[in-house]
DNA sequence: ACCTGAACACCGTTCAAGT
DNA sequence: ACCTGAACACCGTTCAAGT
């Protein structure tokens, strides 16, 4: 049950215009531009940098943006909706595997891996907004199954590649937690590349043993 | 900066007695026992539970348990407090490990683990609190030492223990977000164990290469 | 077509007051 | 000692109205 942009489906069945900004100084704050979906998630995103997730209300974001509130809804059909925009923003970053290279296969899954971290550590105070969506909200359907095809490449069966996959993300999304507050830095970017590491060992002996069977 | 139910300090000194319910049938529902911090926090889990936790709010908390949101306040400084405390309850029932079997490592890891999991599949409706707290405020740092205390006995070097242990947790905390509404059961179990199968697995193979050195 | 104003049904929290 | 009432400064969201 994604919820979506609104895109027609407005009252009257009229289209809205998604981005319009061709202007490409358009970041700037001043804030005479017309709205648009984008302008408003990377206001959102901007305002929860800048302070945090719980203080982000439509009322803020819309003076934030030189509007009322009630304009935001002209495109986005409620917060949860401008949320969920948010986090598809943020992941649009993500690096995701080159179908071609067909062995590099760990150096695929650190990269993604490592990009996923490089958000969340740019963006600490949205990392409560990805965990509090499910795992299959916020990683799209299409990411999920161009990595498990990586793990399939690697030499993993059908089902160990997905889970593989979901205890890859599962990691990553339990490790963004450390970029909260309050557990500043600690050492995080070196527990972070152990626990990777070892998972990835435990993996390559799996590919190993299904691959060259000894 | 970890808050603490209030114990004292109220304005004017005096002492609350945060739990007074002797009687062991105090979990009837009907509502006439005084207020406690512990039936505060036992009404508070129900009700996430059987609602979910954006429609936990002091004032329905209150009138669940016959008596006015500001009462509350008696027991608990703010809300943010008062689900910190329900955090702690829930990871009361963490299997911690036994300081005197040196040598079960993997089973005292995997007990801890399991009954981690088990947390989550119970109270799946709590899990974006526990995820929205800092790792280190979810997991008191008692807790955290004695987990360390395993990897080590295991033969991991202090860092390396620190590091696998905050793996874990992370790997535990990601895997705990398979269990909110909309991405059900979905073989969860079985890429759990994946999961920590693998990790584990990784960390054998550094444990014998530390110890025995071939 | 796009934005606003006023209103509704809520919040967390403070404080003075009841018993 | 423990609870309440009224109030404050907010929320998200709806809807009719402005231009």
């Amino acid at each position: 049950m994604t919820i979506q942009h609104r895109e027609a489906a407005l009252p009257d069945g009229a289209a809205v215009a998604p981005d319009q900004t061709i202007d490409h100084a358009a970041s700037d704050t001043s804030g005479r531009a017309p709205l648009s979906c984008t302008r408003i998630i990377e206001a959102a995103v901007r305002y929860v940098d800048d302070n945090c997730l719980d203080e982000l209300s439509m009322r803020r974001l819309g003076s934030e943006l030189g509007v009322e509130a009630m304009s935001l809804y002209r495109y986005f059909p409620s917060k949860a909706a401008l949320l969920e925009a948010v986090a598809g923003r943020l992941l649009r970053d993500l690096q995701l595997p080159d179908d071609a290279n067909a062995d590099a296969w760990e150096e695929q899954i650190r990269a993604f891996a490592v990009s996923f971290r490089a958000i969340t550590r740019e963006h600490p105070r949205l990392v409560p907004l990805l965990s509090a969506m499910s795992p299959e909200d916020a990683v799209p359907a299409g990411i999920h199954e161009r990595m498990v095809g990586v793990w399939r490449r690697a030499g993993l069966s059908e089902t160990d590649s997905r889970s593989a996959q979901r205890a890859l993300q599962s990691y990553l999304s339990g490790s963004s937690q450390w970029h909260q507050e309050s557990c500043m830095g600690r050492a995080a970017e070196h527990d972070f590349r152990y626990g990777l590491d070892v998972f990835l060992d435990g993996v390559r002996t799996r590919v190993a043993e299904a691959g060259g069977a000894t």
